[in-house]
DNA sequence: ATCAATTATTTTAAGTATAAAATAATTCGC
DNA sequence: GCGAATTATTTTATACTTAAAATAATTGAT
């Protein structure tokens, strides 16, 4: 019988084999999870430092950039997988500062409808361009090549994880 | 001086690659953050449904879990990348919910000596295995040879950010 | 038209993160 | 040994996350 490396069934694999794969998982998850502290607190710290900003706050406006009519309020936890209750403070204070505007909607008074003000785009706009360029600083050492190998496999990741949780 | 980096003249490039370069790294960055943030949450929201543990509680007992003659608190701050000032109450509730001692050093009386207990070590174990398990039905999509691959690629890229960060 | 069910949003409460300031103990030069 | 400097730890303050409860407005069935 030949020894197919690949595909065996769960049941004939030793344990040897088993927790070997159990590592592997585990240190691919550790290494995950380094690079993205590693990039989200320097990036988190940037913000606060230059522009007494956090990323909750600066992810608000990079939707509300893409949709000059504005959104309604209930759209953005769920595009920036943030609960709604953790929401309203910070939409709060987007109005407050003037970067935003919160008004209700003609057709149906529940909703709320959020838009850009001309100084928040124009300050989200000067943001966004220190945001890149912090990036391009950071991976500067990764070669063009490997990033779109890189951003593919972890595409792929992100669709096998989500999978996962789909089938229970 | 420019803030974007210039291994190339700047001159010598045109805009649109540079701005291809830019869309290329903010891409791999979100990918890198949708896919640690997934899972993340996966495994926080487990952990807190089976255990009433959350990540940062687990950590510590994770580090304890490899020295049996404890630790000095201080180590554990710069270990898990987490301040001093917020793991005081995280061991403190350790302690209270019996997983851990905390004694202070005959030495050097500054310093606390933190200490597996007995049914805390066991508590780790019946977890650690739990965690092992979900990570390996959150990534038992991922072929195994691909594993080692990304753990790879990941390795040389915190090495990049890393080396990107002590430059300045 | 009215009332129960649905949907949108806010409030509340407990926990955690981060940074800065405060407190406490120790070490080292003198 | 004494006292300033260092080091360890705690406290404080502000902000964010999460889930659950509360509030408010609208829809749909009768």
């Amino acid at each position: 019988m030949a020894l197919a490396k690949e595909s065996t069934p769960v049941s004939t694999r030793n344990e040897a084999d088993q927790e070997a794969e159990y590592r592997a998982q585990t240190r691919l998850w550790l290494r995950l999870l380094a690079c993205t502290t590693l990039i989200e607190g320097e990036l988190r710290r940037r913000f606060r430092e230059e522009f007494d900003f956090t990323m909750p706050r600066f992810d608000v406006l990079a939707q509300l950039d893409r949709e000059p009519s504005g959104l309604v309020l209930g759209e953005l936890p769920k595009r920036l997988m943030v609960s709604a209750g953790n929401l309203t403070p910070i939409v709060d204070r987007l109005v407050e500062d003037g970067y935003i505007t919160r008004t209700p909607s003609n057709l149906d008074r529940r909703v709320q409808i959020v838009c850009m003000t001309v100084e928040g785009r124009k300050a989200f706009r000067r943001m966004a361009k220190s945001h890149g360029a912090w990036l391009a600083e950071l991976l500067a050492d990764v070669p063009a090549d490997r990033l779109e190998g890189l951003t593919g496999e972890l595409d792929e990741l992100k669709g096998a994880v989500r999978d996962a949780l789909q089938k229970p």
